[in-house]
DNA sequence: CTTGAAACTCACATGAC
DNA sequence: GTCATGTGAGTTTCAAG
């Protein structure tokens, strides 16, 4: 990882479809070398993979939640127990351990209030692990995650 | 935006490189109404762009931080002021205005507690219009972020 | 919506410097 | 690291049903 991979990365991390002339021109490489960066920070694992970003609000998730958690204990059992629960919920798009009074930090996006509420009433609070919740309602986003800042 | 849209926008963040033939087979239809279909949902921005996902320790950004942050008021000025300051701070990776006990939400990447506590002490905590941070740090993910799961 | 064909761009491998 | 080159694959568009 050095300053030229630094830049293929940022580059590609705003347009993964960026042609390889393009790219090497960018960077100031030629196109042989560039693509042999390209594919060896492919194999790396530092490019994990390609994908499309979409617009939340065009595809009708007009409610985005983060929620705090925090278990009954953390016990082996509760912490697998709610780590499964977790995984089997599509609508929760990413959860962390984290520090602090609660234990994980969650963000779910859902159609609407009404399926957050059927969400938070039946599926969420019913985790026998899950002893506390908060739940903070996004009420927009000042900024949106465009890759990480390398360098 | 009917069901085949939805496969298709779930096909695309996963792998965006998928070649167009082996999406139009994956979801039942011609090569060339599936390529139609991803050029509209393309112009009509339910589609952003496409990107390459990185792996966050792959580049040497081993901690993150989640930033709770209460502002003096909600007064225009000192909103203003501390939406500047935040896109001004690459670090800081998104920024969401919440419900709840605390204004805003940020994550935030950086290379090691070093950077943070420097991140911390002479970029963050210095900002006027912030009255109190709540730092939540990342132990590890449960659940990656892997696009939003539609219908 | 379908099939099929033509034109084009780019990826990729190669060999040479 | 740099060039130059050629082949194959995939994209894109178009015509016709």
């Amino acid at each position: 990882m050095d300053d030229l991979d630094r830049k293929i990365v940022t580059i590609l991390q705003q347009d993964s479809q960026v042609s390889m002339a393009a790219l090497s021109d960018r960077i100031g490489l030629s196109l042989s070398a560039c693509h042999r960066r390209v594919k060896l920070l492919e194999s790396a694992g530092v490019i994990r993979n390609y994908a499309a970003q979409i617009d939340r609000a065009a595809v009708g998730l007009d409610v985005q939640v983060f929620i705090e958690v925090k278990l009954n204990s953390q016990r082996r059992e509760d912490l697998e127990a709610f780590e499964k629960a977790v995984a089997l919920m599509p609508e929760i798009l990413e959860c962390h351990m984290i520090t602090g009074e609660f234990d994980f930090l969650m963000r779910v996006c859902v159609r609407s209030p009404a399926d957050y509420e059927a969400l938070y009433r039946s599926r969420l609070s019913t985790i026998p692990a899950v002893s506390q919740m908060k739940t903070m309602l996004s009420l927009w986003t000042n900024k949106e995650f465009r890759g990480f800042h390398l360098g």
